[in-house]
DNA sequence: TATTTTAAAGATAAATATTATCCTTTGATA
DNA sequence: TATCAAAGGATAATATTTATCTTTAAAATA
């Protein structure tokens, strides 16, 4: 188990108790919906309130110690912040995976063909997991 | 300016004067988010319900005959469905283009490493467009 | 270590966003 | 043109997210 103290001062965040155990939760399971996280955090702190929920789900992404992952037919669920990855979904049981794929071929080619100056790619790959299949 | 009746027909919708009106807004703006259709179809039709808007967004989804398009640290816009394509969005001014790129490289490279039966690319890059650089 | 300061937590109200309901109207088919 | 299922409008009900206010606690510092 990781102490996420450091880590969350560097980010600018007192280290709460209840930003250890979201940053805990997040760690284990990888990615989390607000509403899975609250359900979960209820166990621990039988009296958080939702909005601590959602104050430190929008503060943590505005210091880029998280950040959501927008996923087609499906609520976002929310990931501790860490080098450049895409994510597989599973239409079937909503599970959702880091892979890492190398987009540079591909961010180059949108740069030539477009008009903007690109800087960032986000890419959710859809289909069926091994458990689903 | 194209007739969508037969369009909307041909998806199991009535061609009812609004979602003639939503077709044209999308195929003349291209993406639209919920809010801006609904003042846009408040123009041409004073007394229209969001709920309306609503209702036929969701029922258009379901008939494939618009897409929801996921855009990070922004609402959701909607586009008529057309052939597979990627999207650029400007993080400065918001404006949603469409790209069409191959991804068929990055998803047989995803269907190695992973254990996932993949179908569906989802990718959207962002960046800064012509006008506001 | 005790004190002070500032920010976070909790409770809850308020604001937004989305969906459901019910009645009226209308598009599509015969 | 008559019929009927479906769509529209109005609005209530839910769901989601944010704001406000008071209390509590983390962290800086004396």
């Amino acid at each position: 188990m990781i102490n996420y103290t450091d880590e969350l001062r560097k980010h600018n965040l007192k280290a709460t108790p209840q930003r250890l155990a979201i940053s805990d939760a997040l760690y284990i399971n990888g990615h989390m919906s607000i509403e899975v996280l609250y359900e979960l955090m209820l166990k621990k702190f039988n009296s958080i309130s939702l909005a601590t929920i959602y104050k430190n789900i929008n503060l943590m992404m505005e210091n880029s110690f998280i950040q959501e992952v927008k996923i087609p037919n499906a609520k976002s669920v929310y990931e501790l912040t860490k080098t450049a990855h895409s994510h597989l979904v599973c239409d079937s049981c909503g599970e959702v995976e880091d892979i890492t794929i190398d987009l540079d071929a591909i961010i180059d080619e949108a740069k030539q063909i477009s008009s903007f100056k690109i800087d960032k790619a986000s890419l959710v790959l859809s289909g069926v997991c091994k458990n689903c299949q």
